[in-house]
RNA sequence: GUGGCCAUAGCUCAGCUGGUUAGAGUGCCUGACUGUGGAUCAGGAGGUCGAGGGUUCGAUCCCCUCUGGCCACCCCA
């Protein structure tokens, strides 16, 4: 009988990487909080009919890339695949923002999308997403674009690239996107097929073509058909992150992929990620969306951060949290001994420290080196003395220092040993 | 969704134009060592050669299908 298999684009989080992800998920919500960030979550299904109006139905991620389904009750869901909708619309379905303004909120989890997998794109992947909801303000966008560059100047992370964009709003996307029509339109017949395609639907989408980079080039940009309000919006925005000492490139061909986006649009680049993946994440202004879903209308921005691709750059350049050596193995020396080890081991625990009892019938040499190896500090030995006079043994792994004492002195000692107080 | 490369022990990999019993290093287990580790020596376990089918006297090797991974598109996290 074929063993059964983990489905395509997922992964295992075995516990040689949970650490890492641990500590990366606990910096982001620690950054986040420290700019106010409170912790949210939200289903990970939602009514497909919220992406569809939402995200967009002409979007790649809603066209071909959801997990929808009918529930028993033949309800369309869909397992979500970006996070923002669903957040929204916990918060306004609260009234969160009639409270205080702006709702800020923030949460990590996995999202879906059925793309053909390949290193740093799943089928089912992580995001750490930060939310600022209910006040349209430069300063809020310059705000989500610091806590995620904080973020990773709290990992360690080095060269990452900021680029930054705007797409002005609604009116002004219409007359850019007038303007992209205008200069395609003759030269339709250079176009590769799928950017012929997509002048019709999405003309802002030829932007990202990288096979007709040349006309690519040449094409209008966005900064003539800004009305004077967007483009004081947005250069407020750029000298917020200036004055934040945030480095960051102007991209006049940054578009994101999803419909809701306007005005100011980022994405983190970082250089060692392969080829197509080397977005980090990214984010925006979304004051459009509210309404879109049905509420009344509320501005938004926030951003949406890869957890594997952060995973992996962490990985590349050797950052992680400090190591830790904090258990200790607890050897009885005999299979008798067990009992009384055991109960050592106990109160341990109950000193707060982390035991681990080795009950194997393996030799003791075998089992102090396999301890040892596995990342003890320290090593307790209870044997037939010990288990009569109510002692302990300890040994010091790193030093080969050993010393019998009551198990209270040998909690107290190993404490001092592991956490130093 | 399109095209290409790949899949052999827990891990990293070798395996000749298709030939008998599929190897190495490392890890794991045991002994040398009745209560003291990272070394050494000796031994052992561990493989449906990703799965299924085909060609052949004979397939890890050739062909087909499937599954999964990777790469490039596409797109993004």
């Amino acid at each position: 009988m074929p063993a059964i298999t983990r489905p395509r684009g997922t992964n295992d989080l075995l516990p040689a990487e949970s650490g890492l992800r641990e500590w990366v998920l606990a910096t982001h919500a620690r950054v986040a909080g420290a700019h106010g960030y409170e912790l949210i979550d939200t289903p990970v299904f939602e009514a497909t009919e919220m992406y569809e109006r939402g995200t967009g139905a002409g979007t790649d991620v809603v066209e071909k890339e959801m997990f929808s389904f009918t529930d028993r009750g033949g309800r369309a869901l869909t397992l979500r695949p970006e996070g923002t909708p669903g957040v929204l619309r916990a918060v306004l379905s609260a009234h969160l923002d009639q409270a205080r303004r702006p709702v800020r909120v923030q949460f990590a989890g996995p999202m879906f999308r059925y793309a053909r997998p390949q290193a740093g794109r799943y089928h089912e992947f992580w995001q750490l997403d930060i939310e600022a909801i209910g006040e349209r303000s430069p300063a809020l966008d310059a705000e989500v674009i610091e806590v995620a560059w904080r973020f990773y100047e709290a990992l360690g992370v080095t060269g990452l690239s900021l680029q930054v964009n705007t797409l002005g709003d609604l009116e002004d996307r219409l007359r850019y996107r007038a303007a992209l029509v205008e200069y395609y339109t003759p030269l339709q017949d250079q176009l590769c097929e799928d950017c012929r395609r997509r002048l019709g639907v999405n003309p802002l989408r030829l932007l990202d073509c990288k096979r007709d980079a040349g006309l690519v080039a040449a094409a209008p940009h966005i900064g003539p058909s800004l009305s004077p309000e967007s483009q004081s919006f947005f250069a407020e925005v750029t000298t917020l992150l200036v004055a934040a000492e945030i480095p960051f490139q102007l991209n006049p061909r940054l578009v994101r992929g999803l419909d809701y986006y306007a005005h100011t649009t980022f994405e983190l680049w970082h250089e060692s990620l392969q080829g197509a993946q080397n977005a980090l994440g990214g984010g925006g202004r979304y004051d459009g969306l509210a309404e879109v879903l049905g509420f009344p209308p509320t501005p938004g921005s926030g951003y949406a951060l890869g957890v594997e691709r952060t995973l992996a750059v962490c990985r590349e350049q050797g950052l992680g949290p400090a190591p830790r050596r904090e258990q200790v193995v607890v050897l009885p020396v005999a299979g008798t001994d067990i009992p009384a080890a055991a109960a050592v081991a106990r109160q341990l625990r109950a000193a707060g420290i982390t035991a681990i009892l080795d009950a194997s019938d393996r030799r003791l040499d075998r089992r102090l080196a396999a301890g040892a190896r596995h990342g003890a500090r320290a090593a307790v030995l209870v044997g037939a003395d010990e288990a009569a006079a109510g002692t302990a043994t300890w040994k010091d792994l790193d030093s080969g220092r050993q010393e019998t004492a009551t198990v209270a002195d040998v909690a107290g000692a190993l404490r001092l040993l592991l956490t130093g107080q």
